[in-house]
DNA sequence: CCTTGAGTTGAAGTGAACTTCAAGTTGCAG
DNA sequence: CTGCAACTTGAAGTTCACTTCAACTCAAGG
């Protein structure tokens, strides 16, 4: 089967060598070695690549992403239905964050001209069904103590 | 004017001391200080927090919710107009963001499972109108070398 | 007045997601 | 076969957005 050395693969992914091979130490990727240890990428990899970016534009973790990947079948090459599901899981999670940016948009003018935007009584602030936007950062705001 | 001393200031925002002293070390707040020497918050410096707040769950950085803060007037307290130019300004980049992620969720089942999630010429990728997610991270789908 | 909780500082630590570096190895064009 | 670009590794460095720590000072109730 014919496989892609890093470099191809960087350039083909739009990823930099460096966090391909990030990526692989994570978990997120694999890779088969010639006799010499170098990587050769198959291009059904491609996909797994395209799949960790696009989740990451909606703001999700390396390590849920590695989790998601983690459903994928290990033994076989992922099959259009494999994909499928894992898409559709994850058109859930974008549907979910769009919700809350229109909700964001619909607010943010009124709430900053009122003054309500003392985060106290505000809806902008503490949506129930919120998603995490970044691992780190202000999580109170999305992810309210108790 | 009444002022709060920043555990108070911390509770009402819900952002953690050390973060304040951050964003003030980092020019995104003021405060006025006791002749001990101790901060001192406006209450209208609840309305700069919130904002950050909210800018940051869109996906902006620190350094550009810095910038934008930088057009409220520096020798007043900010009118409500001037808020609302700001969040104007604000309400586009989500509506862009808001639009991108639409695009996205209306393509990410129907590209992976067709396969043209290979990079090159499926449309989640290299969207003209991109709005950078976050500082780091693949920039390269959102913001393509030259 | 005195205690104690709240505040102060600079410096160092954290975690995520990488990149860079140094020193060495591999693969292929000529 | 040789030369050189491309590859390998582990370790250390980087940026962002904070948090934690140590050592100290302030403010307010009893």
């Amino acid at each position: 089967m014919e496989t892609l050395p890093i470099g191809d693969f960087a350039a083909r992914s739009g990823v930099a060598p460096s966090a391909l091979r990030y990526y692989e130490r994570e978990g997120l990727i694999r890779s088969t070695r010639t006799t010499g240890n170098q990587r050769r990428y198959l291009r059904s990899e491609l996909r797994r690549v395209a799949f960790i970016k696009i989740a990451q534009q909606v703001g999700v973790s390396l390590e849920e992403i590695r989790d998601a990947l983690a459903e994928l079948p290990e033994n076989r090459t992922p099959t259009k239905a494999d994909w499928a599901r894992l898409s559709a899981h994850w058109r859930r999670k974008l549907e979910e964050r769009i919700a809350i940016m229109e909700r964001l948009r619909d607010q943010l003018t009124g709430c900053i001209g009122c003054g309500c935007l003392s985060l106290q009584r505000c809806n902008l602030i503490n949506p129930a069904d919120r998603l995490a936007a970044r691992g780190s950062g202000p999580q109170m705001i999305i992810n309210p103590p108790s």
